[in-house]
DNA sequence: TTTATATTTAAATATTTGTTTAATTATTTA
DNA sequence: TAAATAATTAAACAAATATTTAAATATAAA
């Protein structure tokens, strides 16, 4: 559960997932939108991948990242109680 | 925006948002709840403070902490783009 | 007005984290 | 098979973080 609230905690991280929104992406072409070097982006893949926040598939040389849905579940079910808190209190009766 | 993903980065900081809802509390019997120093516990409740993830009242000579939801807001408007993700896709014609 | 209580602020320190350069593994192409 | 390409792993290091003990501030009670 501590490893995707560690992932989400960076911001190069958080924008190589908004990135993967737009699809399917290889480590090469995900490091080229960052001013930074490989091996640096391949840290963070890692530990994206550790979270389950995202997954890889291998194509030939190539690896290629996608959001994997189950890291983001955990994020919700976390956020779920608050989103309850704030919405409380709700008439209890309806009208 | 980045600070509110720091401050849910800390299991301790988490905690002290759960047991929030259970209520607004003093920041005495917030530290009650760990096994750690008050000053720890304070320096926690800064960082939630500064996420705007909780807020704080001064009551006589204590200090009572309540859940803030413009942090929560914050967290929210970050993971939305992503349950679309994952929604999606949704057939463009209602059939 | 002294003493006690509630809490924070400051200074110090060990641990964790993000980055870089260099080396390694795996795959493709010539 | 040799050279090129894609990407990761390893080692090193500066910066950030969580914690502790000690000192300071503010309010309440005696």
């Amino acid at each position: 559960m501590d490893i995707v609230f560690k992932a989400i905690n960076d911001p190069t991280r958080r924008e190589i997932l908004r990135f993967l929104t737009h699809g399917p992406q290889n480590a090469g072409t995900i490091a080229q939108q960052f001013n930074m070097t490989k091996p640096s982006i391949s840290h963070h893949l890692d530990l994206l991948k550790q979270a389950q926040l995202v997954d890889f598939s291998k194509k030939g040389q190539f690896l290629v990242y996608t959001l994997n849905k189950s890291g983001f579940e955990s994020i919700h079910a976390w956020f779920q109680p608050f989103t309850l808190f704030f919405e409380l209190p709700k008439p209890k009766i309806r009208l």
